[in-house]
DNA sequence: TTCTTGTATCGAAGAATGTCAACATAGACG
DNA sequence: CGTCTATGTTGACATTCTTCGATACAAGAA
């Protein structure tokens, strides 16, 4: 996912270009597999994490929610294509997809060519 | 929002640092508000217009939804820091905040310092 | 003033989401 | 084999969200 490039060949532009109707719904899910403060607090529990990764034993305590829905939400972080998880022996460990906060971050960096400097520069 | 300091002392970090709780619900706000393919798309024509300023007259004709629900999604998004609106005569015109689009980009990038580029790498 | 157009707000219906308890599954250890 | 622990899945409920029609507000025109 994400993974169909835009109208200028090179990403799926945000900020310079009218984003398509199917890219807007792609792009959706992942913006709003980050629209949850238990969900961006798992992230960056796992992205912070210096071997990059990190075990759920370690994440569920660290919140006062189920363990059922800690995994729900590290479920929705994995569909959106965030995090990835592995099991070693009887824990899951789960880590870092930085592909994908790498494209959101192009997707949000907008081009140094772009003259939205000067919002008021009406002299059309 | 978004305005206060990570523990970093200089952003709030989140893929450095576990992102602290109150942080993570202000920040959940903006991306949720990313979350939604109309707002994706409506986001994405105001700030891909060359002259930075999109009148709604031009944004609503472009949905199949009606206009008090395009209205609904830009207070949403103005709510969240991503835009701004001005009324000129008949006309409303809104504008990207390009502060908040940069703050989430400089939030998705990590830090070259990061190890985290070799996921793989499991030579100890 | 009244009329018309552009935009925002209100109230409600249906859909989606977050959360939990209960249960299922996977692996380690006897 | 059985048992225990760690995670994932299911079903249900309460909350939130998306959308609409109806209405209100703002501003120009007559």
């Amino acid at each position: 996912m994400l993974g169909q490039d835009g109208p200028d060949g090179c990403c799926p532009a945000l900020l310079t270009a009218p984003l398509e109707t199917d890219q807007a719904e792609t792009l959706a899910k992942v913006f709003k597999a980050l629209g949850d403060p238990v969900r961006l607090r798992l992230l960056s529990m796992i992205a912070s994490r210096a071997g990059g990764e990190v075990c759920v034993c370690d994440l569920t305590p660290a919140f006062d929610l189920s363990q059922p829905t800690i995994s729900h939400h590290l479920k929705l972080l994995k569909q959106a294509g965030l995090i990835d998880s592995e099991r070693r022996g009887t824990w899951v460990y789960y880590r870092l997809l930085p592909e994908m906060t790498d494209r959101l971050a192009a997707l949000l960096t907008r081009p140094a060519e772009a003259p939205l400097t000067e919002p008021a520069g009406a002299a059309s």
